[in-house]
DNA sequence: CGGCATCCTCTTTGATACTG
DNA sequence: CAGTATCAAAGAGGATGCCG
């Protein structure tokens, strides 16, 4: 019985805002963006706090509207898959809006907080460079949350996913605030040592993606 | 009493929706943005359908967080205005990707959506250009909705302000989806005047404005 | 009028428990 | 795993009242 409810009003902004202006609904975007094709308890976990029927409401409604695609997998897997339809891709540039103007609110975290490790794959896209595209690539691994991550130099591009990386330039571990400090340029190396952020490997890679001080 | 509810997740898109990402919010700054400082029953016009009561609540917490400014005008005037902070202005590429992507959403008006002139501001100048910016500029007046509003190029720039020009280049009137139909590009012009949309003037400045199809 | 506060009803959500 | 079902709490919508 998903019934979406409208502001009733001629305005491109409201009218997006019918679509995706509900509670969690832009989060679930963020999941599928992130992490691609999922099934129903992949999005459950990587969104903590939201009820299993109000995910089921969500889902129905999004589809309903055109942003996802339930794929029923075949008989073997037992299992179907969401995932965000072209225009629901198109809803990047307001997700990194978002987080752009949302980052600074990173600063102090609470503690207390719910945290992915795969959440960092927004931030580190949006803020990481590749300064000297034309040397080898080099990969970094991220070791906070319950999952490590890769980030890494493609051609010119930082690419961020789950998973180890073989043989990487550099790991951290640490909170994960710290981590994104130093990553954004908030946080100066030593710093972020001093506040506990353990690096081991050649860290003077990390000056190649660390954007510059403003 | 406006208690602030919280994803409570360490994620800066859930931060940026922890601050406002309720229902009506991002209308609210979306109106602050177009309007400028406003009055509480300003904006109670600029929003249909919203209560008076939540209005309240939404602007309490709005100043809270520090999005919103309250100025409390001198005696003779007996009301006060609310502005947005830099920090409100800040989310100003939030509601133009809102904007751009609900966009299509407007190709096909219900009819029973409510109306104001001013929201024209936004996709005036998303998608509007000007493609001649040494000529002398030029104005034109739309009328539809309430008040008439006027689009001018200044220096290459689109503005959009309400008020009638004093002798604008063309004037367009009709329903709000014949004007958006054909200042976007969608609609041609010939179309535009057989579905009710009446000009007058000079029509052949708007090319200088309509942006490229596609 | 402008700027709320109150009261009441209805809907949405959050938390938890249960099922094929 | 992939949802349903249930129920209490919070939020939204609408009407009206109050006060400078």
């Amino acid at each position: 019985m998903p019934e979406v409810r409208s502001y009733e009003a001629y305005c491109s902004v409201a009218k997006a805002l019918d679509l995706v202006g509900e509670r969690w609904t832009l989060l679930i975007v963020r999941e599928l963006m992130i992490s691609g094709p999922s099934r129903y308890t992949d999005l459950l976990h990587g969104l903590p706090g939201i009820a299993s029927n109000l995910l089921v409401d969500r889902l129905k409604e999004l589809e309903e509207v055109g942003l996802v695609n339930r794929e029923v997998a075949p008989p073997p897997i037992a299992t179907s898959l969401f995932h965000l339809t072209d225009r629901g891709h198109a809803l990047k540039p307001i997700l990194e809006e978002l987080g752009r103007w949302g980052a600074p609110l990173m600063e102090n975290p609470s503690g207390k907080e719910a945290f992915q490790s795969h959440w960092l794959v927004f931030p580190m896209e949006l803020h990481l460079v590749d300064h000297t595209p034309k040397r080898p690539p080099i990969k970094i691994e991220l070791r906070t949350g319950e999952e490590p991550m890769v980030v890494e130099t493609v051609n010119g591009q930082i690419r961020t996913h789950r998973g180890s990386a073989d043989n990487p330039n550099v790991i951290l571990e640490g909170r994960p605030g710290l981590i994104l400090g130093l990553l954004t340029g908030r946080l100066p190396l030593d710093e972020a040592r001093r506040r506990g952020l353990k690096l081991s490997g050649d860290t003077a890679v990390l000056k190649r993606v660390i954007p510059a001080p403003d």
